[in-house]
DNA sequence: TACGTCCGACGTACGTTGTACGTACCGTGT
DNA sequence: ACACGGTACGTACAACGTACGTCGGACGTA
């Protein structure tokens, strides 16, 4: 053919990767959206042919999950053992939500698809790392990190999907007020402007600190000193 | 043609309704999973050619939609305003988890769609109402009601979004094991049997009662009698 | 009874999707 | 020089969402 490219030379195309493509894929989904993500746009981003794209990820479940777990080890996790429990548990869950705000439109997919590579399993341990050292139990860490887990992926769940009538209500209220029952929602209704208000920042840090605090308060044995084997925590 | 039965009859044929759409699309995902779900099935299961079902949904997007509101609204929102605020608290977050064990196969889609409808105001109102009873101000309702939704949508979320690495973990040690960095994942290594049990239940209490302990613990005006206006709570 | 109007069920058809399959080519080991 | 394994590619197909046009029964009015 035309082609004045040898297909694996390097030289004249960076060659065809899981990687590149994971990557083209991202840049796809946060520039137009995850409903715009095919398997042809991918291609044709990367200026190859669509079948080309099998050689490197199975289908295209595999390629969302590739998505996900791409994000997922983007998360800083960087962390300062001198602190305390509260603070890099915060550290921690906040690192979550800053990837979040670096892939806004990829966190549906993150979201939604089981990560199944270390990658994933990062966080989780940095999690039981904290617990652990902070002197729970085994049982209890994982415990404590399914909780953290829950509220990060939560709290973004519900920012990014925020219920739309919310906003009705604050664009048109005229409208909705009259659509919405006042027997039905009086605390809706009264509650409007506050609810209406985005600021998803402080109530990120609202539910965060509740969750923290409550699990600082949880009764446990003394902080251990760092060089005691982690592993032996557990009963 | 064939037909014995005159088009809007309901005499044969029980006639064709959003509602009806809807259930028989709940039905197809809980029996085949989400993925299952087309116009061409859901047509096929009501005996129903594809295109009449566009006469009552406008597009594949509001049928989705429609089976998120109509699970919302299947939740059971009882409530004994006798008790105190924790107890009814929780019983409002369970609610929503009782409609995840019986609609489990919808939960992505309930997650992930936005529902526009006073169905999915519901649980709102209702947790408003029992933060404004229990004598929080407006701003402090609305940040409980988002943290407590936060929250139930994680657990949900992270319930059957489950990662699969830990179950491999479980169900293959000596390969997942030697997968699995030690140097890097000691404490997840560690704690595989704890992290391989699944008891959502015990789990999904476990970080309700630390939320729920915070917010009762949060400094608020002492609870007001139930016939007091509860719109003025708010500045 | 006859007719005009409307609505909902339907068939056809188009563009797009994921991907199974066969082919052609490259670099590398022998 | 030659066989081989991997990779890029084109073709092809089934299934999808849905725009559009048609058609026939229900119903108000005469």
């Amino acid at each position: 053919m035309e082609h004045d490219v040898t297909s694996g030379t390097p030289a004249t195309r960076p060659a065809l990767t899981r990687g590149r493509i994971v990557r083209a894929a991202i840049g796809l989904i946060e520039r137009e959206g995850a409903g715009a993500l095919s398997m042809r746009r991918v291609a044709a981003e990367l200026g190859v042919a669509v079948m080309s794209l099998y050689n490197h990820v199975p289908n295209k479940a595999a390629l969302l999950e590739g998505v996900a777990e791409h994000v997922v080890a983007g998360m800083e996790l960087e962390d300062d053992p001198s602190r305390s429990f509260a603070d890099r548990a915060r550290v921690l869950v906040r690192a979550f939500r800053t990837v979040a705000h670096e892939y806004p439109r990829c966190m549906t997919i993150v979201l939604t698809h089981e990560i199944d590579s270390p990658a994933g399993l990062r966080p989780a341990e940095r999690a039981l790392a904290l617990a652990d050292a902070a002197g729970f139990d085994g049982e209890t860490s994982v415990r404590i990190m399914r909780a953290l887990l829950a509220y990060a992926l939560g709290a973004q769940l519900r920012e990014t999907g925020a219920v739309r009538m919310l906003d009705h209500l604050a664009a048109a209220p005229a409208d909705s007020y009259g659509r919405l029952d006042p027997d039905e929602f009086p605390h809706v209704i009264a509650l409007a402007p506050q609810l209406a208000r985005h600021d998803p920042e402080t109530d990120f840090e609202f539910g965060l600190d509740l969750l923290i605090r409550a699990l600082d308060a949880l009764p446990r044995a003394a902080s251990r000193p760092l060089d005691e084997d982690p592993g032996t925590a557990q009963g």
